[in-house]
DNA sequence: CGGAATTATTTGCGTACGCAACTATGTTTA
DNA sequence: TAAACATAGTTGCGTACGCAAATAATTCCG
């Protein structure tokens, strides 16, 4: 039984909308206990390891490093906690601001993360972008590139505006 | 600098990739703080309330709301807790299986529902759906479906193998 | 220069969740 | 029918997180 008063979505937008949510959510799920299995680490942790091994001598500032994963200050400070205790992670006072902290990839967090890296992007492959052809992902992207940069406008939740671009 | 020795994604798959995960990731905490703000109602909770609004009676098995709302069984059982003390819903024995629940809508969770909808509903219309021509929604779903079949067949995630077809 | 405002990060506290163990009821089987 | 097994849900416990307040260093003015 529906409730008739509100303006639900139509039967075509609901679909949509549920298939987004649940496939998002199933995918990251999955992703997850992927890497949980096979290397004790989560797929949050694995998100630092992998922006710290994309950045300028494998070190970034604790902010940045926050809003790269979409995740709060004190959200990030625990979670670089958890990766300092493994040893995958140091910390250090930044040299030119006394109040900031660089996060630097050790070498265990360096061979971690080649480790751990073919799992992740095998899944991202097989879940995600095998299903599409290559102009049909293109496609994809476009979709949601545009409704991105919006949210983005809107909100106020730190995150660059800007994705990085590689 | 990048690590050289795995076999990253492609630019363009990786740049579909992020651009998919930063949708979903920020779409959704925004649609929660909309909630949150004006209703006092987490999206989880929201989520409780449609389900239940669309069922039979109002009413619904436990474990099929943790499945429909692909959270675990404690994780469902406290979830409804919060909205039974808030007096939205309100839980019953089932006649016909003394161990199993039923979870049904209250008329003040029925009011509450029909009061937060239009604000859901518009942001998912704002941020997601309108970005779409009918035909493009259509091309999305498509997108997806396939993908979400296949995970939902690999995973032992406790979802319902079909989603809800309205 | 020196105090006020700003910025970077951490800490205290509360919340939401998953897993594994538990209780209670129902089903199967010998 | 009684014992073994299965199923529905809850509880104990640990984890990951966000918000707001606290701390520390830097910048901005007057």
């Amino acid at each position: 039984m529906v409730v008739d008063s509100v303006h639900w979505l139509e039967p075509d937008e609901l679909k949509a909308w549920r298939t987004f949510v649940r496939f998002d959510s199933i995918l990251m799920a999955k992703l997850d206990s992927d890497l949980v299995a096979k290397f004790g680490l989560s797929i949050a942790e694995y998100e630092v390891l992998v922006h710290l091994s994309e950045a300028e001598n494998h070190e970034l500032r604790m902010s940045l490093l926050a809003d790269l994963c979409l995740v709060s200050r004190s959200g990030l400070t625990r979670r670089l906690e958890r990766l300092v205790d493994q040893g995958l992670v140091e910390k250090n006072i930044c040299p030119s601001d006394r109040r900031g902290m660089n996060a630097k990839l050790t070498d265990i967090g360096l061979a971690r993360i080649i480790e751990a890296a073919p799992t992740h992007v095998a899944g991202v492959r097989n879940y995600f972008i095998s299903k599409f052809s290559k102009e049909d992902l293109h496609t994809f992207t476009r979709f949601l590139a545009g409704p991105l940069a919006d949210l983005q406008h809107k909100t106020d939740c730190g995150a660059p505006c800007d994705q990085p671009d590689d």
